[in-house]
Formats: C-alpha cells, structure tokens, sequence
DNA sequence: TCGACTTGACTACGACTGTAGTCACGCGTA
DNA sequence: TACGCGTGACTACAGTCGTAGTCAAGTCGA
C-alpha cells in the first residue's frame, strides 16, 4: 500500500479482489453498472490501479483479465494498518473508543476479536 | 464526520483538539514549523476545516482562536467509524486481520481492546 | 510618528480523484 | 464485404487537497 487510493478507486480494487478475475465488461456490468457508472469509468479507475501496481492483467482470448496480485483479506488488512499509521498515527485507542459504541458488531465479529486479542495476549506473556 | 477531510487537514484538526483552543499563530509554530510548513498553509488548512464546521473561532484580545467544537478522543471515534463504513463497508474482520498481525501493541492498548471485547460479549448475553 | 512584526484574507497552482465522452480496432454475422 | 458491438486507449474537466506567496490592516516599541 505505497500509492494512495482513492475511496472509489479501492471499492472497485476490493470487487475485483475479491470476486476473482474478472474483465473491464464484467466489472462494470456488475459492478459499475448498479451504481449508475459509465464503462469508462470503470475502465479508467481499473487501469490508474493498474498503474499504481495494485492490479495486474493478462490477455485471454482477446481480452484482458484484471487480477489483484494479493488476496482481498490481505489488501484490507493492508488498508487497516495504513489507516492506523497515518490517521491515528498508530494509536488503537480510537479503535477500542469506536468498538465501545458500535452497535451492529456480528458475533462472529466478535468472536473474531476475542481471538486476536486473546492471542495477543499469550504472545505478550511470553516476551 | 460529513464532510471528507484530507489528511494532512485531519492532522491539523488533531492537534487542535489535543492541544486545546490555539491562534494560527500558535499551531503554526508549534506544529506547523517542525514539519516545514509555511505560517500560510497553516492557515489555510485551519481555515477550510472551519469552513467545513470542524473547528470554530472567535476572537480574543484581537486574535481568533480556534478550537474543536467536539474533543480530540471523540473526533477520532468518528473518523474510525467512518473509515469503517467507507473503507470496509463495516466489517470489522479487516480489523481483527490487521490487529493479529500487528506487533507494536501497548499493554495498554491491548488492556482497553480487552476491556471493550469484554464489555461487548457482556452486552451480546444480555440482548 | 514610523517601521517591524503579527495576523487574516485572498489567490494560485500542481497533483490526485471521480466521472465520463470519444475514437479506433478487431471479430462475428448478415 | 459491410456493419454493429465489445474492448481498450486517450482526452477532458471539475472538485479537493497540500502547499505557499502576497497584500492589507492592526499593534507596539523606538
């Protein structure tokens, strides 16, 4: 995550992330097309990521296959961990603050989090 | 949170409200002037986030100070949330992704997360 | 009173982003 | 073969952001 993203350009990274390979067509038909935005739209947001090295692209049977070269639960943990450093300069406190007052946290949200900080906390104990 | 901040903007909106109310002079000396940026672009940055309603001012023996009108631990509360939604349409998996691999954690963060993880699971039993 | 310094308002400009139009090309079908 | 359609490249344009210069007015001390 050298490169900034835009917020427009990393929901159409996230789509392509994480619905596989997929064509400048198919995303916009599927993706593009719901939210009222042109082809060329898409067309271009895909190729400024391409550019940038967050999307390659092959050609297969005449057209080209846009993929991301990291999985989806990557790039988004990716995404978190640049938030942190340069919105909160890496403090989690803000975090700990937002998850107190979140209403809609899932259980398995939750149970997720238990997790890590559970983790956490054994590997703390052993340093 | 309504209205998009930049991140250079968000940072001087921080030190703001950490720093209690401040004149342009002020911020741009203590802050401003470390990072090399010019008294002006202090100014215009503290002037467009008041524009955008994140800070107020008002004039003090002949100088305005601006101040946050919400304290600095709650304005990071909603920039999380925001990011949250905008960034990871709510999930909070990305989160939990990013914080197992984090490796610079305070005791104390992890202390609150706890807390809050705690404070959630209670909350979840009771509904 | 005059000049130095502080403060505030305005203006500017390039980079990035969101959005889209348009043109040219190749392929398949009438 | 000629035309339409899907695809890709190029171009454009306005809004936001980061950064800063400059000008005008007020203030304070020499």
């Amino acid at each position: 995550m050298k490169k900034p993203v835009g917020d427009q350009e990393l929901t159409v990274l996230r789509y392509v992330a994480e619905h596989g390979p997929a064509t400048v067509g198919e995303v916009a038909e599927r993706f593009g097309e719901p939210q009222g935005l042109a082809r060329s739209t898409i067309l271009t947001v895909m190729e400024r990521l391409r550019l940038k090295g967050y999307l390659t692209r092959h050609k297969v049977e005449g057209v080209f296959q846009y993929a991301s070269p990291v999985p989806a639960t990557e790039l988004l943990r990716d995404v978190v961990g640049d938030f942190v450093q340069r919105q909160l300069s890496g403090s989690l406190s803000p975090f700990a603050a937002y998850l107190s007052e979140a209403d809609d946290v899932t259980d398995e949200e939750l149970a997720q989090l238990q997790d890590v900080v559970a983790r956490l906390r054994s590997k703390k104990r052993k340093e």
